[in-house]
DNA sequence: GATAGGCTCTACCACCATGGGAAGGTCAAT
DNA sequence: ATTGACCTTCCCATGGTGGTAGAGCCTATC
């Protein structure tokens, strides 16, 4: 009785539908297939499949798991390669941490100061309104913009 | 001198790009033309783009931003309203960085313990392939999975 | 007046991961 | 024979963002 993917999905805890997925972008290989087209998993595939899901439960990229399944199955990788792949994954995540906290940080605040009642007036509102903050994302003013003239009239026709 | 999509894109903090996209999901209202068919930009127009960028910075979905807007623009609107949205995302901030925290936590402890040398053996690579932890997105063993038969043969014609 | 450069417009494609579903095939149990 | 539980491939959607191609428009400069 060859372990087909539902069986595969159950036994990995990937999903049928991301581990066809995840063959169909070369994170994992093809697999064998039935006389009726069926995959089937062999025991090591059903380990590759839980390498993958633990990494992703970890929180690392597609690519990342590629490289590290190449690692996994080169006898001789240095550790130092898969430990620089760990570290730089540590290092997105607290970024990513650092920021979302900063976001909660903000939003607490901000709710904590808003009556929460019947009336309009909230400092949520005055502080997306007013926007305080400088931007962060976009470029403040940028040089040589040549605001000359780009437009016809503007006499809003509109539709 | 209307101002057009660019200067409007520098004064808010929303690249271009963007406020065509929001436009198009309906985040933003449709602005008025030029006869070249530019769009212009009202300061009123301007200040709705930077409450938009506000509310993305701190996070907030498109969706509750739509929603957020609408509050913004209601006269009689009630805070609490407002202040749900914004523990609702507080709340879901805290998830993540929850969640995120712990992955960073695995990811930290098993790369203390890894030497990083020319060798191969690493505890990061031992815990991604035991694969130890139970799984926690996908289902455990479910009931009556009824594995009969439902493959044909495996003599394995690959191809 | 022609041309170059910079801006606009729309309409696509790509990313990352995942889920949903349709349409058709296959198998075992009833 | 029908039912139901699988399988297969293919397409669509999500959320935001970037890129790019092809076309139009405007201004400055030659």
């Amino acid at each position: 009785m060859p372990t087909i993917i539902s069986d595969a999905a159950k036994r990995s805890g990937v999903s049928a539908k991301m581990i066809r997925y995840y063959e169909s972008i070369g994170l994992l290989p093809q697999v064998d297939r039935t006389e009726n087209n069926y995959r089937t998993y062999s025991e090591s595939d059903i380990h590759t499949l839980r390498f993958v899901r633990r990494a992703r439960d970890l929180g690392y990229s597609i690519s990342n798991i590629k490289h590290l399944l190449s690692l996994w199955r080169d006898q001789h990788r240095a550790s130092a390669d898969v430990k620089r792949i760990a570290l730089d994954h540590a290092n997105s995540l607290r970024h990513k941490i650092t920021e979302m906290e900063a976001m909660l940080q903000a939003v607490e605040h901000l709710a904590e100061h808003c009556r929460g009642d019947h009336r309009p007036d909230c400092p949520i509102m005055d502080d997306l309104a007013v926007g305080l903050t400088a931007p962060t994302r976009g470029p403040g003013i940028r040089a040589h913009q040549g605001t000359h003239g780009r437009y016809a009239s503007q006499k809003g026709l509109r539709a």
